[in-house]
DNA sequence: CGGCTTTGACCCGCGC
DNA sequence: GCGCGGGTCAAAGCCG
């Protein structure tokens, strides 16, 4: 399809295009439009086949649209590559590490803020429950493999050991509880100084090796949102998997998270995945400083996500090895006749 | 009776 | 060194 509207704009017809000048050695066959193959070309397919037809001066086109899209997704991927490193998204890191953290899946993060060392009967090193997470690669992997649409928001939050999750609650409900699919045990509650509401502390109970801890305490400017602050990862299958996922049909019930934090261990912005009126999203909280928070309202704007995701989307659908990887994932999906 | 919650006491890091 | 405050423990109570 990339192809073909980049033929379309190159003045050659979509339909007598041939899929092995873009795609893969073994093209998708998808559909009558598009069935023309290297090895069986179709003489049905009723024109021209391109690497045979395409005149100098269409190629010249092809290569000087190729060159701008390899541009486009130069700038895209300093733009991604910017917004990561900006101070909202991960502020600059005392060990001096990659600011995108790339080198992190390879190296033991950080241990999370709290590091406290008691020498009486814990059930875990409180200094190695990060260590915990990262050295279980086997739980990881296997958790990996349970469930990719989970995996999808849980792997982007991978990299963040402590995160936030809002969840709206009715105001008159006092019990700290925050149904996100895993089972968890309390083990305490304080009252804090800077919030009238009681924090209350929980451990995950569904493994007794599983080092997540969880705070729970209602928002100090609006009471009916519940924030939940997690640490550590979960060295276990979730036992709930996706039905609690934010947007599922679970989330509009209220019962369970409809915001995330971009990150914790630093500045946190918390955005509302729910869709507000206009279809975008809407910044719940931010950090204190009036600059990040103007950026993150701008990004979380409607206007700056819809250009990002068309320029994402356009992008991406004319990068070959982007189609190379949709086309080989489609076909594997089609029955093999 | 076992598991979970409650809650006061205790621990410990941190700032002064 | 001291006090504050967040985090945790563990005994007591509650509940199915």
């Amino acid at each position: 399809m990339l192809l073909m509207d980049s033929a379309r704009r190159a003045g050659c017809s979509p339909v007598c295009l041939d899929l092995s000048v873009g795609l893969s050695p073994s093209p998708p066959k998808m559909g009558a439009e598009m069935a023309a193959e290297p090895e069986r070309p179709d003489p049905h397919a009723g024109g021209c086949r391109m690497a045979s037809s395409m005149t100098d001066e269409q190629a010249k086109t092809l290569e000087a649209r190729f060159t701008q899209v390899s541009e486009e997704n130069r700038r895209l991927s300093e733009m991604i590559a910017y917004l990561y490193a900006s101070p909202f998204a991960r502020p600059s890191p005392p060990d001096g590490s990659d600011s995108t953290r790339a080198s992190q899946a390879a190296s033991p993060p950080t241990p999370p803020a709290v590091s406290r060392k008691r020498s009486r009967g814990s059930l875990e090193p409180p200094s190695n429950s990060g260590d915990a997470n990262n050295g279980s690669g086997n739980a990881e992997a296997a958790h990996a493999d349970e469930s990719p649409l989970s995996d999808g928001f849980e792997g982007s939050c991978r990299r963040i050991k402590v995160r936030r999750v809002c969840t709206r609650i009715d105001p008159s409900d006092t019990t700290l509880t925050v149904k996100d699919g895993y089972q968890w045990r309390k083990y305490g509650q304080k009252v804090t100084r800077d919030n009238p509401s009681p924090r209350a502390y929980f451990r995950c109970a569904f493994a007794p090796s599983c080092p997540v801890k969880k705070k729970v305490q209602r928002s100090a400017e609006d009471s009916s949102m519940l924030v939940a602050t997690y640490e550590g990862e979960h060295n276990h299958p979730c036992p709930t998997r996706a039905a609690e996922l934010p947007g599922s049909a679970a989330t509009r019930t209220g019962s369970v998270p409809c915001s995330i934090s971009i990150n914790a261990s630093g500045p946190t912005i918390t955005l509302d995945l729910t869709k507000n009126g206009a279809g975008g999203v809407r910044v719940l909280e931010a950090a204190e400083s009036p600059d990040v928070k103007k950026l993150c309202q701008e990004i979380a704007s409607t206007e700056f996500r819809t250009a990002l995701v068309e320029e994402m989307a356009s992008s991406l659908t004319r990068d070959s090895k982007f189609t190379d990887a949709l086309a080989a994932a489609i076909l594997k999906q089609l029955p093999d006749y």
